[in-house]
DNA sequence: CCATGTTTTGACCAACTGGTAAAATCACGC
DNA sequence: GCGTGATTTTACCAGTTGGTCAAAACATGG
């Protein structure tokens, strides 16, 4: 996943200041990108904490969420959580953060020259990646969106409807031109995300259902064949 | 939506007791099936009640939700609320219990006899118009296995696991019969559910995307196409 | 080994949480 | 219109919550 940069511009100000350390102390030239770089103890903890922060916030989303349950599995007092991260909501929307890029990121990547095919099975192989092997994140991402994504609507409306507009652009091209069999792009697109991220948050369901069986080599294979079968001509 | 008895087995005395009126005075005869008839008063604030929670259990799940959300939604008073039902607990586990029957009877519906296509599109399309129709009980079940499924997990692995592999298996027999393509009747059931759910669940990214556009004719159509296409020889 | 800045802690707070008890109010059959 | 049981409210409680503060402990370059 992505390190990124600790404070997405999005973010800004929704409780007052961005989620950089020494939070506290720093207001002045935190906005303005002074910051000293982190010594290896903050990073240590800082990453300690995320790792908590996604842990229990993808399970019990952000009002369900406490910071004590926090620094139990980070191992940190509450008091130094809030030490490295101003507030709680700190925390929380800068998993957020992190999370949109690389959510969006491999939509982008997307190339409009190559085979039309390949590239949506290639999409959705790397979604059906990421609900295997970064389940919390998805959860987390269903969490906030199932509330009415109250703290990543703007983003919603405006980075992911435009980014989805052009790939929607870019299949339909590919209709037209006789690629690919004639379909609603946008509802593509939300199948896609629906078949790959159920098995991150529907996972404990899956299991159960399957019993002994593990989801992923056949789940992987069914969905492949699924778009395989809607879109092939 | 169902009626359904108020207490459905699987869910008693995980707090003390069921969930009938007058449940503190009741208890004796509360788990004999001996309760009076309903007054229209306590109808009508019974399901004010489960309303409400409904509406702030599936945006918050249930550590995230508070007697004092309910209380507000439904126009009635925190003691008024335990009056009718024992604890928070138990209007959560009452919602669900009511939410498993409808969710499970349209699987055991499907008729083995019926066209195979028409039946399993039918199921997809009755999945989908609990999604238009009421999406928070979606929501509601998704926060719960997100969890991890905390309070339903036996149902799952039981009641659940027992009535899918019945369909996976009149499923295997279409495509032995060569009524369907050759498909993993599990996944292609995880499919239906991830498809159709998505539109509740996520309905805020559906329409974030969309701008002004109703997710739900076309939506409907394209799940329909993509199953068809999955599933004719 | 000391001085300075960094990190951690313990004590604390006001607001909120689920839940209780008893009194007050209400509804309705007689 | 009165009595009885159903319903609602008021006042309250103990535990939890996010967050603060000042002091203590630590690290580390000089």
């Amino acid at each position: 996943m992505s390190q990124g940069i600790a404070c997405p511009k999005f973010l800004i100000d929704r409780k007052g200041g961005c989620s950089l350390p020494f939070a506290r102390h720093c207001f002045p030239w935190d906005d303005e990108f002074m910051s000293k770089p982190e010594t290896p103890i903050q990073k240590k903890n800082r990453s300690a904490i995320m790792n908590a922060g996604l842990e229990v916030f993808s399970k019990f989303g952000f009002r369900g969420s406490t910071l004590d349950q926090i620094a139990l599995e980070s191992g940190l007092s509450k008091p130094n959580i809030l030490y490295y991260f101003k507030s709680k909501e700190v925390i929380y929307t800068t998993l957020l953060g992190e999370l949109l890029t690389d959510w969006l990121k491999p939509v982008r990547d997307i190339d409009p020259d190559g085979d039309p095919i390949a590239e949506i099975l290639g999409y959705a192989a790397h979604k059906m990646e990421m609900s295997q092997n970064y389940p919390r994140q998805s959860r987390l991402y269903a969490n906030e969106i199932i509330q009415g994504a109250p703290r990543i609507s703007n983003v919603l409306t405006s980075e992911l409807h435009e980014v989805v507009d052009k790939f929607a652009q870019l299949i339909k091209s590919w209709s037209k031109k006789g690629l690919i069999r004639d379909v609603d792009p946008h509802h593509l697109i939300f199948s896609i995300w629906a078949m790959t991220q159920h098995y991150a948050d529907f996972d404990f369901q899956v299991r159960a259902v399957l019993g002994h069986d593990d989801p992923f080599p056949k789940g992987e294979k069914h969905v492949e064949d699924m778009l395989r079968q809607m879109l092939t001509v």
